[in-house]
DNA sequence: TGCATGATGTTCT
DNA sequence: GAACATCATGCAC
């Protein structure tokens, strides 16, 4: 197999803003790794939230139970349920103490499809796999067991790598934010222009992988 | 093909 | 009790 995957972005790389650290997500390689297998995907698309100073976050009301892993130390992936049904995922940005963070959307499986698709029943096609932030945590089998896992740590059951093919500047595109009510607009959307993995729902004016008109 | 809506449970007011 | 960083389905055209 491919040994050479077990690279980790170091932990000074979340040191930073979201909004800084964010469009630099797009192209690593995000994995996770159970007794089932391990499943990786290359991130398409993600989302920045400034914590106190955002009215979207859900840091910006304070530190509760549930979001106190956005305020600690970078490198922790913050867990959360929502709509009764699905997981979404984070990665927590800035120092200890800020509670920023950059929601990962949208990803490209690239190994472990198998038992990807096994976990999202209903014969879905590999490209929605992981197209959409609870479609994403469903397909690497995240739940909020692993809320507070460090993805900087060897071992861990979460981890992230460099992009192996890193996008060219010009791919990256920054946009309104997709599912929220209070500051959608504030362009801290990116993802990779014309990527097929990119989520498309509500029609944020993104044009996906589903064919154009250009066919 | 595209929009509107129901599902479902945790969290916060 | 209301809102929610979503997804899948049903119906109209």
């Amino acid at each position: 197999m491919d040994h050479g995957r077990n690279e980790l972005l170091p932990r000074a790389f979340f040191d930073r803003p979201a909004t800084q650290v964010a469009p630099e997500l797009l192209g690593c390689v995000f994995w996770s790794a159970s007794p089932a297998g391990r499943v990786a995907v290359r991130l398409v698309e993600v989302e920045a939230y400034e914590g106190e100073a955002d009215p979207a976050s859900h840091a910006f009301r304070g530190q509760t139970a549930r979001n106190a892993v956005m305020f600690g130390p970078p490198g922790h992936a913050y867990v959360y349920f929502t709509y009764g049904m699905h997981f979404c995922v984070n990665l927590v940005c800035g120092p200890d103490g800020r509670p920023s963070a950059v929601l990962l959307r949208a990803g490209q499986v690239i190994e472990g499809a198998a038992l990807a698709a096994e976990r999202r029943p209903g014969g879905h096609r590999d490209r929605d796999l992981a197209r959409g932030p609870g479609r994403l945590c469903q397909a690497l089998g995240i739940d909020r067991g692993l809320d507070g896992t460090d993805v900087c740590a060897p071992g861990s059951p979460l981890g992230i790598g460099p992009a192996p093919d890193p996008p060219a500047a010009a791919e990256i595109r920054a946009g309104p934010r997709v599912g929220i009510t209070r500051a959608a607009d504030w362009p801290l959307r990116f993802w990779l222009d014309g990527d097929a993995y990119v989520s498309a729902y509500k029609g944020n004016g993104v044009v996906t992988g589903r064919r154009t008109s250009a066919g």
